[in-house]
DNA sequence: GATGGAGTGGCAACCGATTGCGCTAGACCT
DNA sequence: AGGTCTAGCGCAATCGGTTGCCACTCCATC
């Protein structure tokens, strides 16, 4: 039985025409109950399946999502950004839960991917995930809506952005991270992380730290501010140059968890003690930030309900529903490193 | 320009009939090089695509992979094993690489899976990824055989099973972790992990560790082991079990290493010193490992290659050609958690 | 008995790309 | 000049399911 049943084997032993099998099988009215019944039996029976891709080529429309990945701009091959992985994760049971497929692609900001989902009619929209500089991509964003391909991205949101943007509040996450170490006695709050536009999502979270300091403008205090990309190596180096440069501190806001927990490490060779010597805040809440030593306090970004959000909003663009730009709340997670408790 | 191209444009505004677009396009020689660059121009220029559902139906071949995540047993939304994740991306990287698109889905061990992907033509094979009893999906991988559906599974290989399987040397990672223990001076090695046939990985592990500890059977001493579902509360409950039952012992190995840092944080609690109180190590060698307090040694799987294996097997069998059931090394990593150094 | 309407289901076109086969024109040979 | 060969390309069938339209049957109604 290596052969695949089809619908005209239904129709000959059901002894209909095959046009009949698959109307029986979608259920339309105009097919009598009895014989819908033996043709769902024999269907069964043979294991019977549609032909996604000759229904897809019919109807156009694939059912299909596509999630596009896009690297960091760290060339290193160690993994994914945990809390991308975690988002990952809500999208595709979300995909599942709507009926939809879901297919998954890294891919490089250079390719041209723009035109490669919708126009192949792979998937009928697509959701695009990961940090950078969307001005990198600005031109290929307005390609796509030019092209009215459904799309939404997860990241920061900006005015007259093309397309559909679904967001974290990082600028408040990054207020509520300084608000809260100042309100624990803390004076001098340094900032590891890119707050180039290269981070579009690092640069807001920093701003808004800056806001609970008191500072209205952009820069706060340079001497106190180290860039990071975003890995754990990167948060190891920047802690050390933050230290080697004498600049009085007494406590981190790292852009994310990743940079904050190699900011740890660095920490810990030194011989600073946490929180007691330094209290340090991440960003992302992602599942290592609770095992570390001491625990990590960090802004918490609703993985679950981003991953929902975005799939609905597309699905909502698919029926040609108006789909908004959504910025979710950010939500502080107080555990040890902040020296609360 | 809502309307997307076909081939059919292409050969008109070429001037030349539909299928020698298509000859064209695919580089096939019995199209003169004047007209192909011809067409291939037109073609970029209308941003034009093959369809992929119409090739698809045609060639009878899909270029997709579907990937299956079997759940874990443990019914928790937290999120995914992270070591299946770290396997994801490996295999999200392979599949692009090859020129194959990734489908992936999560599902339920009940469902009827697998009838759902090759049958309705979504993927030209399937990876299997997740642990779990095998008796309990056997019948299922035994109508995949039948069905000459193409597939791999990442797990435990055992004898007389069907299909192909990838997996990690589970007895020789215990087997290692249990002797690098002793050979820094540990006598009594209890074991956190289900050992079961819940998971064969983990029994697998458990039968290793006893062997390093000179029994032949396989159960060394069950006051020294406590079942543990891989999550990091399991680990943390049976960590407490295990003291509360008063049984001396001076290291600990777990099932993997979401159960070791679920330990190490009970064993905290209760004021145990790791390592000069007690040694652990873990399993899988996930990215949070490396980042506890204190570092935990473990037993590393090589995702990356096996990501690499998984989908080079599976292609192997879509060409037809014979893939073997594989074995990779596990590698013992030493850190800290486990007192050498 | 003729007419009408509802209930069923068949016919054929269609989605877009692929490919076996055959046709044509020019090159080349005798 | 007539014949053969080949490069280059078109014709039409095909993959499997979907759907608008039409045909047929059966029963009720006038």
């Amino acid at each position: 039985m290596a052969v695949k049943a089809t619908s005209f084997d239904i129709a000959q032993l059901a002894g209909v025409s095959q046009p009949t099998v698959s109307r029986a099988l979608r259920g339309s009215p105009t097919v009598s109950e009895h014989t819908r019944l033996r043709i769902e039996a024999i269907a069964k029976q043979l294991n019977y399946k549609v032909d996604k891709n000759a229904s897809s080529l019919r109807l156009q429309e694939t059912r299909t999502i596509a999630l596009l990945f896009f690297e960091d701009p760290t060339p290193d091959e160690t993994g994914i950004n945990p809390f991308f992985l975690s988002m990952l994760g809500s999208i595709t049971r979300t995909c599942a839960q709507r009926g939809y497929d879901l297919l998954i692609s890294f891919q490089q900001l250079s390719s041209d991917w723009h035109v490669d989902y919708e126009d192949s009619r792979k998937a009928d929209g697509i959701i695009l995930l990961g940090y950078g500089d969307y001005e990198l991509y600005r031109e290929k964003l307005e390609k796509l809506v030019e092209q009215e391909t459904h799309f939404v991205r997860w990241g920061f949101a900006q005015e007259g952005q093309p397309g559909t943007t679904i967001g974290c509040d990082n600028f408040r996450g990054g207020l509520d991270a300084a608000r809260h170490l100042m309100q624990h006695g803390r004076k001098k709050i340094a900032f590891l992380g890119d707050a180039s536009s290269h981070y579009p999502e690092f640069q807001d979270r920093y701003r808004g730290s800056c806001e609970a300091q008191g500072g209205e403008g952009i820069i706060a205090d340079p001497a106190l501010q180290v860039d990071a990309l975003n890995a754990q190596d990167a948060g190891y180096d920047a802690a050390q140059q933050l230290i080697a440069r004498g600049v009085p501190f007494d406590a981190i806001f790292a852009a994310s968890d990743t940079i904050a927990i190699g900011a740890l490490t660095a920490l810990r060779e030194q011989g600073l003690k946490v929180p007691e010597d330094l209290a340090i805040i991440g960003f992302d809440d992602i599942p290592a930030a609770g095992m570390t030593h001491p625990p990590l306090t960090t802004i918490q970004q609703d993985y679950k309900r981003a991953g929902e959000i975005l799939v609905d909003s597309l699905l909502k663009q698919i029926r040609n529903e108006h789909a908004t730009t959504a910025v979710l709340p950010a939500k502080l997670i107080v555990r040890q490193s902040c020296g609360a408790h």
